[in-house]
RNA sequence: GCGCCCGUAGCUCAGCUGGAUAGAGCAUCGGCCUUCUAAGCCGAGGGUCGCAGGUUCGAGUCCUGCCGGGCGCGCCA
């Protein structure tokens, strides 16, 4: 719909004469939605825009561009109001086509090619294997995921990438907390290591082990444990299991799964790490200084120097962190996004400095970021401390008990990324009834509700009954609802484009707001034929788009409340 | 001290990339169920968009400086 405004409006300006609009002036076409429907549906600033390069008034420039836009049906009327707008004011039969739209498309309605064929990756969760996954996870899940819908919807072919750092020395502390548990000796006990992990589920993972179970993974061999306590590595191999096996069931449990998943021990296996370190040192970027190789990371963007190889000879973290990136762009994915805690932030620079380095061609603001602020959570009227040592600390398990997958997902996913917010449980708990997915769930779920009631009274709905019926949808309420319909595509596209899920929430319940608003001042199962025909037409578009909405974010669209 | 992010109604947050009179949900107050689900609707009160400058036709949005909060600044991962 917008585009093809847009299309009338650059017709419009390649027929001006020099006079009106010089020749070398060509600025961006740009039609933006009103805010107020005394507006029309659409304006454009472009007069406004023009005015000082053109040297002309700005209204008379707008009046100039409103009279040379080429006729059609689209538009019912144009006017010039304010300093130089042009507002567009759309004609039934655009929304009786957009309509038509979306019971042809159905639930790929509005998807756009923006992304076509762009191999691109999504990172996230990747949470090390040393315990279960907290809310602070529970939010990257639900932000990936849905980011990965909308991106899909823009065409971009794109795989979810679960990373594990199974190489580093978390995963050698959990090995040993294990053992200590399994030797039968407790947090603040002599000989209790003192980087252990201290969570009670370190007992529970003790005393399977101790008992020779074994751990089916759901993507893996099965890992029978030893049962004894001096045999650390049987330990490690049990325990790395038995947690991917719990984070497996929670994320399965909330609906999200993945494509890929990468273990930073293969970069080692295959040399990947070695190969980074050799390119770097050819690219000439690196220098000795105390017996430590560095990387002029500052030469792209970085605000110190970092430390490739130790003086002790192992790597930093750093250096498979890069090679982790490369194998992102080698393995063919143009398009890289991470989604990660803000306290990773520090990482951006460096990673994209150490790429950069390489000079392989990777572009400069490669891999993209998105970094959520952490995510608090209120219990019994006060703070519960997010630490992975403490042991003490809601889980994505737990509150997908307490207040359900659908809740979870939508509350987790609607807030913007880079704003905290306290997830505040027992508000959670006792009012979970006020939750405003069910706000939204209830919207699509009263116009199933309406098409029962339509087959129990005898009527029936003719869907194809032709666009004339719908010129009949004149009331104010129908004229909102069928403009927010048709912003879906354009809210997708944006939402995708800057990497904005919760977008995708508050329009669904601005979206519920208008239908349940126009629910309650109309009837729809009216004995009219015609405008029966035509209202539940809107409704039914209406419970379409918000089941196409609810399924981006993993949210169940239930028939019944 | 340096870097990144945030600051909008009593609370939790939007504000569509610089547009027209700053919005929603909770909470408070007042209305609406013999009619398609009241998990809903209608109405009211509530604002110096942290502060001060600047950029321009126009700033909650962009720039600078302060104030307040979060996070990060290791030859840890």
């Amino acid at each position: 719909m917008k585009y093809q405004i847009e299309k009338l409006l650059e017709a419009a300006l390649a027929t001006l004469p020099a006079d009106v609009l010089p020749a070398d002036i060509r600025p961006a076409v740009e039609i933006e939605r009103t805010r107020d429907a005394a507006h029309g549906d659409f304006a454009t600033n472009i007069a406004l825009q023009l005015a000082r390069p053109a040297r002309r008034n700005p209204r008379q420039l707008a009046q100039a561009i409103a009279e040379a836009l080429p006729a059609s049906d689209l538009i019912a009327k144009t006017d010039i109001a304010g300093p130089g707008f042009i507002n567009f004011h759309l004609s039934a039969a655009a929304y009786q086509q957009e309509l038509s739209r979306i019971f042809d498309l159905g639930p790929v309605y509005g998807y756009g090619t923006h992304g076509a064929g762009i191999s691109t990756l999504v990172e996230f969760v990747s949470a090390n294997p040393t315990g279960p996954l907290h809310v602070g996870h529970g939010r990257q899940a639900a932000l990936g995921d849905a980011l990965v819908a909308l991106l899909q919807t823009q065409g971009y072919e794109v795989q979810r990438e679960f990373y594990y750092n199974d190489a580093g020395v978390q995963i050698q502390n959990l090995a040993l907390s294990v053992q200590a548990r399994a030797r039968g000796l407790k947090p603040g006990d002599a000989g209790w290591p003192e980087s252990a992990y201290n969570g009670d589920y370190i007992q529970d993972i003790a005393t399977e082990y101790l008992a020779k179970n074994t751990v089916h993974a759901l993507d893996g061999e099965p890992v029978k444990a030893s049962g004894k306590p001096d045999d650390l590595e049987s330990i490690r191999r049990f325990a790395v299991a038995y947690l991917r096996r719990e984070q497996d069931i929670d994320l399965q449990k909330f609906g999200v799964h993945f494509d890929i998943y990468f273990l930073e021990s293969s970069l080692y296996v295959d040399g990947k790490v070695e190969q980074t370190v050799d390119r770097l040192i050819a690219s000439g970027k690196t220098y000795e200084n105390d017996g430590a190789l560095w990387l002029r990371t500052t030469e792209y963007g970085d605000d110190k120097d970092r430390v490739m190889r130790k003086s002790d000879g192992t790597y930093t973290y750093f250096v498979p962190d890069v090679a982790y990136h490369v194998t992102k762009w080698q393995r063919g994915f143009h398009k890289a996004i991470n989604v990660q805690g803000s306290d990773h932030h520090g990482t951006v620079a460096r990673v994209r400095a150490g790429l950069q380095a390489l000079n392989m061609g990777i572009p400069a603001g490669y891999p993209d970021y998105i970094l959520h602020k952490m995510v608090r959570v209120m219990r019994g009227g006060e703070e519960v401390k997010i630490s992975k040592r403490a042991g003490s600390y809601v889980t994505v398990r737990d509150l997908i008990e307490w207040v359900g997958r659908d809740a979870v997902r939508f509350f987790l996913v609607s807030r913007k990324a880079d704003t905290e917010f306290t997830f505040d449980v027992d508000l959670a708990l006792s009012q979970s009834e006020e939750n405003p997915v069910y706000y939204v769930q209830y919207a699509h779920a009263r116009v199933c509700s309406v098409f029962r009631q339509l087959l129990e009274k005898g009527f029936t709905h003719e869907r194809d009954v032709g666009e004339s019926h719908l010129s009949l949808l004149t009331e104010p309420h129908e004229k909102a609802l069928m403009r927010r319909l048709t912003y879906y595509p354009e809210l997708l596209e944006n939402a995708a484009s800057a990497l904005e899920p919760h977008q995708v929430v508050h329009y669904l319940r601005d979206l519920a707001a208008d239908f349940h608003t126009y629910y309650n001042a109309h009837q729809f199962i009216v004995d009219d034929v015609n405008l029966r025909n035509a209202r539940l037409n809107l409704v039914a578009a209406t419970r379409q788009i918000i089941a196409n909405g609810l399924k981006l974010l993993g949210v169940s669209a239930p028939e019944r409340m």
